[in-house]
RNA sequence: GCGGAUGUGGUGAAAUGGCAGACACGCCAGACUUAGGAUCUGGUGCCUGACGGUGUGGAGGUUCAAGUCCUCUCAUCCGCACCA
């Protein structure tokens, strides 16, 4: 048969989508075994790129394959559609984001399609359609009247001439991304979801993702960031002063060391600095230089070199009662722990580094276990305590413990745990997003709109310019009446951030009616069984879908406790060793590799050319290869089925395995190991290349051979195994062969994987020598004589002192 | 700096501690061809005329046996970056 690519490409995707051959059955007596198959949803960028492809056709293969093993597949598509670029192209083309959008999304839905992918239709959706916004604020008000979510003053990049908020990603070099202005600081009211009150059991239950990448688990572990330490206070020496502040509450997870305290360093955003400002006791050159830290933004602040001013003030050590200066410091950060830390430079870098700089003392209360060595400063591993009055002598482990007993018993401090986390912040200053459902009212506060009045929609009639926000600028929108007393009131223009919306959309999927219902049988088909996508999203995305999937959870809307149970990372595709990007002259447009050799080589070279969790390396000539075994792949069919018989072939030809000679033996074999091997790669290894190399091995073992049964065999198992790779052709062939009753669970006959011959390595000491033939019935000592005749040149004059027989691999001699 | 991953032919890559390089790309030689960027046959880690030797970033170690396990080290990539 001829290899026609598109045409069969274009008329199976036809007859799948007109069978509705990738809806899953919703029936709510579901019996069937399911599996849920994601693949994270794409941004509505303009077109697809290679890193699509190959996120999507890994998922499809899952998909595939379970649909032919019998499972009821979930396998959806949608887009995530709110966000900054579609505002950026109303800025530079002044086209409205809303027909950006969705023009895009029109326009990769045909190139998805073009590829085969077997996506349910039914359930597809785009997180700016209202229906889905409408869901998200009644989620959002929920958490507002449960306190999950609230208000905070925090900091902000802004612009003063665009007067608009900048996302860190537009600030350049500390200027306008559009107007190359100097960005400044602004403090504003901004929204938040209490991420940190479910702080332990996202860490926790990292433990129960036993089929996540330990990479992954590691990178949430270390954002969680979880410490045990101590808190306690120093009272402040402030006889000389009126302060509305006695002490300064530290935390320290290296509470053996407190007797090496030499100074105390507080954020220059303390309140203790604000007492201090309003009370006047500082000169003028430490007021100056506390506002200019207190001007530059924490990212800058990280860069530069430690440095600070003492406060003039002292603090009392609460065991030993000495006096300690405070300083204030730029790299004492005001938002975690107290904001302020008890400086140990004899045992932390920081502290050394700032102490060295200013000549502030340094005093060894930690040596090392091993006296014979010189403990050289700053020594900031576990030891011995020393100069510690009472703890002297005890370990670290130990003395940390017995610190926090004393702190406690003298109930002067006590034992906390700290988290890095912070809460996250969800508020955007920005048009083209979910509107915050809230409402400002004079006499009632902020109050949340009225469920039946959701969803509130974005008004269509905007400007965007980039200047300000188009939804603080619209009057008939921006003012309302309020909910709750009906009196004049003002609409929230904050928007959500975009990670709201892929924090549930996983969930959404499960709706037989997305436009309509929030959820369908979530019990059903919750967890998604596998989750493909980029390593990128390891921290933000996955840990916000966790958060929010115990959130739902604890709003009884579903019944798990962790979204993903496989969660599969691919790596990136590159081209001449380097990602895949415009400015590098080096992108491969899928569009023009289907239309050249079709979505089935598409397919089959980016699962053939890396296992899917490596980077891919694009080779132009790697692709004409798979085309070319696709090709032959058609071609060779005609040994198997004539395309003059009208009768297709049903069932497997039975084939008498005893009476076949070598090679149709070899070609069976072959044939079913590929099977094998296909099953292992789908349950366990997820290496697609090594399955595609298992068929390839089948194809030229079938070539060695002329039984036109085992051809048809072979084609019969090979089509199944190929089915979920290159859809299209299998489908094709397995339709004019077999009428399609091929493509569905497959036995191994046993015969077929018995060897009438096996053949060992020989090795001497290790070495291999040479090998040998001998009947997988011979027994040991039949094997050891065979295999000593067959290395006789190398025993001459030695002794065998050791004979090693691993079955059905090797015998090593070891000899002397 | 801390943490993680990866290092195997000319290239992409295979290999439950058991014959390293399966499968492919490329290359070489040949066949069929007016022609070949089609197809088919054979070859292809490196050194050597051959016997043979050698080989998985480097150095050690464990083992009858190491790409695989352990120690140290180098390189590349990624993530976090003052979290007290």
């Amino acid at each position: 048969m001829d290899y026609k690519a598109k045409e069969i490409e274009s008329f199976w995707q036809k007859y799948w989508l007109d069978n509705r051959y990738f809806e899953p059955n919703s029936n709510e007596d579901i019996t069937k075994p399911k599996k849920y198959v994601l693949s994270m949803f794409p941004y509505p960028s303009g077109r697809i790129h290679m890193g699509h492809v190959r996120n999507y056709t890994i998922g499809d293969t899952f998909a595939r394959y379970y649909r032919r093993m019998g499972y009821n597949v979930l396998h959806p598509i949608g887009w995530d559609s709110f966000g900054m670029p579609a505002e950026n192209a109303a800025i530079k083309h002044a086209v409205h984001p809303k027909k950006w959008t969705y023009e895009n999304i029109a326009y990769m839905r045909n190139e998805l399609r073009s590829l085969g992918l077997s996506f349910s239709v039914e359930r597809e959706f785009a997180t700016s359609d209202p229906d889905y916004s409408k869901f998200e604020q009644e989620f959002i008000i929920e958490l507002w009247n449960r306190g999950l979510l609230y208000k905070k003053k925090s900091h902000l990049n802004w612009c003063p001439k665009d007067q608009t908020i900048l996302a860190n990603e537009q600030v350049i070099e500390g200027h306008c991304w559009r107007c190359d202005t100097e960005i400044t600081q602004k403090e504003m009211e901004q929204y938040y979801l209490k991420i940190t009150n479910y702080a332990d059991e996202l860490l926790a239950d990292l433990n129960k993702l036993d089929q996540w990448p330990s990479q992954v688990k590691l990178m949430q572990e270390n954002w969680i960031g979880k410490s045990r330490g101590l808190k306690f206070s120093f009272q402040l020496e402030t006889s000389s002063l009126s302060l509305s502040l006695k002490n300064i509450e530290v935390f320290t997870t290296r509470p053996d060391t407190i007797y090496g305290v030499s100074y105390i360093a507080v954020a220059p955003e303390h309140k203790l600095i604000d007492d201090l400002l309003n009370a006047d006791s500082l000169s003028d050159e430490v007021r100056n230089e506390i506002l200019t830290i207190r001007k530059t933004s924490p990212r800058d602040r990280a860069t530069q070199e430690k440095s600070g001013v003492p406060l003039n003030i002292n603090a009392i050590h609460p065991l030993t009662g000495e006096k300690i200066a405070v300083w204030t410091a730029n790299f004492v950060l005001v938002d975690y722990g107290s904001g302020a830390v008890m400086a140990v430079p004899a045992h932390d870098e920081r502290d050394f580094d700032f102490s060295k700089k200013y000549n502030l003392p340094v005093k060894i209360v930690i040596k090392n276990k091993n006296s014979n060595i010189e403990t050289v400063l700053p020594f900031t591993d576990d030891g011995l305590i020393v100069n510690s009055d009472k703890f002297s002598g005890l370990d670290s482990n130990n003395g940390r413990e017995a610190v926090i007993r004393e702190f406690e018993n003298l109930k002067i401090g006590e034992a906390v745990i700290n988290f890095k986390l912070r809460d996250w912040g969800i508020s955007r200053q920005r048009y083209w997003g979910t509107p915050i459902p809230l409402i400002h009212c004079k006499t009632c506060g902020t109050v949340p709109e009225k469920i039946e009045n959701l969803p509130v929609s974005l008004p269509d009639d905007v400007q965007i310019t980039g200047e300000g926000n188009p939804l603080d600028h619209h009057q008939t929108w921006k003012h309302c009446k309020c909910p709750v007393c009906g009196g004049d009131a003002i609409r929230e223009t904050d928007t959500l951030d975009t990670f709201v919306e892929s924090s549930w959309y996983h969930l959404h999927y499960t709706s037989p009616d997305v436009k309509n219902i929030a959820f369908g049988n979530t019990d059903y088909w919750l967890p998604v069984d596998h989750y493909i996508g980029g390593i990128e999203h390891a921290i933000l995305h996955l840990l916000y879908s966790r958060f929010f999937t115990k959130v739902l959870r604890d709003i009884k809307k579903v019944n798990i406790d962790e979204p993903f149970k496989h969660l599969l990372t691919q790596g990136m595709v590159l081209k001449d060793g380097a990602k895949m990007s415009k400015s590098k002259g080096n992108v491969v447009d899928p569009d023009e590799i289907i239309e050249k050799y079709g979505a089935d080589t598409a397919r089959l070279f980016i699962l053939f050319a890396a296992p899917p969790t490596k980077e891919l390396e694009w080779n132009d000539s790697a692709v004409e290869g798979a085309y070319r075994f696709i090709r032959r792949l058609a071609l060779k069919s005609d040994f198997a089925f004539s395309e003059n018989n009208i009768n297709k072939i049903l069932e497997l030809p039975n084939i008498d395995h005893s009476k076949l000679n070598k090679n149709e033996k070899f070609a069976r074999r072959k044939v079913y190991e590929a099977y094998k091997r296909a099953n292992d790669v789908f349950s366990k290894t997820y290496t697609f290349n090594t399955l595609i190399a298992g068929v390839m091995e089948a194809m030229n073992g079938l070539e060695e051979q002329s039984n036109s049964e085992i051809w048809t065999e072979g084609y019969w198992v090979l089509l199944n195994i190929l089915e979920p790779i290159v859809p299209h052709i299998s489908w094709e062939l397995s339709k004019k062969m077999f009428n399609l009753a091929n493509l569905g669970e497959i036995s191994a006959p046993d015969e077929v994987f018995q060897l009438d011959q096996i053949t060992l390595g020989v090795s001497i000491n290790g070495k291999n020598r040479t090998e040998i033939s001998v009947s997988p019935d011979a027994d040991e000592v039949e094997i050891l004589q065979v295999a000593k005749k067959s290395v006789a040149k190398w025993l001459e004059g030695k002794t065998i002192i050791k004979e090693i027989i691993v079955q059905k691999k090797l015998i090593n001699l070891v000899i002397k």
